[in-house]
DNA sequence: AACTATTTATAAGA
DNA sequence: TTCTTATAAATAGTT
């Protein structure tokens, strides 16, 4: 008998929002970059794929995860997507004719995808209120809401945003960007396990093939 | 009493070398693919990281994961690396788009369409029903628009200012200098699981900063 | 950096 | 493809 007590609690369950704490956000980030990097690598090695993966630390710091390398990876997606980011890549100067189309034709798919997604979602959401009928959902913790609730909350940041800060028009390519970043339309691209609670302002892009695999 | 035996092995270990049956292979791809983008996103969130990831499956069908875009962290990976990248803008004169390309847009248009009325109609629907509430979730603290404002202000002038200095091949000003990407450095960063035990000719190859974080 | 108790991811099977 | 289940693996909190 003896105690021998828990000597820890071992993993806990975390908020899915950011860290606050400087030292402790700085520990999970090298963990986790460790442990992405190592996903990386047996999805490499279980299924023969390719990847190329670059993180920016909050700091800045640079760190990536390549196979076969990071350049091979970055090359073989720009000449796919011809992103003017390629262009350097690519010597020659035949710029291939569906260029613009490829382009469109990468948004709209995506497109889609967040479309089919929303729409699941809007359906679980019915389902699980019909359910519960007493509590509402935005009663709830910020990271159990789902990608369309956090849609609405994000729109209604917006909208209060504008409200407080109407100095903001003080940057001129903002509004610019927003279309880039999706700010505005109900654009939302990350799929519903991306509760970012509290960084609203950015997205999340995916870009998928066409889904054969 | 009784057995209920169980139902399932559940997760079993797998050695990690390339799956041989294909379609195991593409379901495992799948999965982990989903995981990974899953992990990185946890990453963003949690540390407030940037991330680009490219991923080719063995059928050689390209995935992409993205914060806030694809685009602006290779283009941040290529300013450090690649100096002579940002002055070539994409030649003009594309000739006429491929008739094949359209005719998949249009069908990808309508099918756009179809999903948003869809989402439209449910979204209508769950309104109608949370409309009878009384408290709303934005009557909150301000406190947490400040930050969403300066995360906003932050990308927006990032993105800025790649757009109004962009020929300009000197260090950009997020770059405190120690570019080195630390492969050479003794810091033994890679685990040993980064050892890829199966046949693939290919390396993994990780690049590091100085490790400061 | 190491250690565990838990949470999370996922291999199999349906 | 999607869901379930049981186990493997990742990791949060501690030391």
């Amino acid at each position: 008998m003896m105690s021998k007590k828990k000597e820890s609690l071992g993993r806990q369950k975390i908020p899915m929002v950011k860290i606050k704490k400087e030292s402790h956000r700085q520990v999970t980030f090298s963990k986790r970059r460790a442990g992405l990097f190592k996903k990386a690598s047996e999805l490499c090695t279980l299924c023969g794929a390719e990847i190329g993966i670059i993180v920016f630390s909050p700091a800045n710091k640079p760190f990536s995860f390549g196979h076969p390398s990071v350049e091979s990876v970055l090359d073989r997606y720009m000449a796919r997507n011809n992103l003017s980011l390629a262009q350097t890549q690519q010597p020659q100067g035949n710029p291939p004719a569906s260029c613009e189309l490829n382009v469109r034709l990468t948004q709209i798919i995506s497109e889609v995808e967040e479309e089919k997604k929303r729409a699941q979602a809007l359906d679980e959401m019915r389902k699980t209120n019909a359910r519960r009928s007493v509590t509402n959902w935005w009663e709830g913790p910020v990271e159990e809401m789902n990608m369309v609730q956090l849609q609405e909350m994000k729109s209604a940041l917006e909208e209060l945003r504008k409200t407080v800060v109407p100095e903001t028009n003080t940057v001129p390519c903002y509004e610019v960007k927003e279309d880039v970043y999706g700010f505005l339309d109900n654009k939302v691209t990350a799929p519903s396990y991306m509760n970012m609670s509290s960084g609203l302002s950015n997205n999340y892009s995916f870009a998928y093939g066409n889904g054969y695999f």
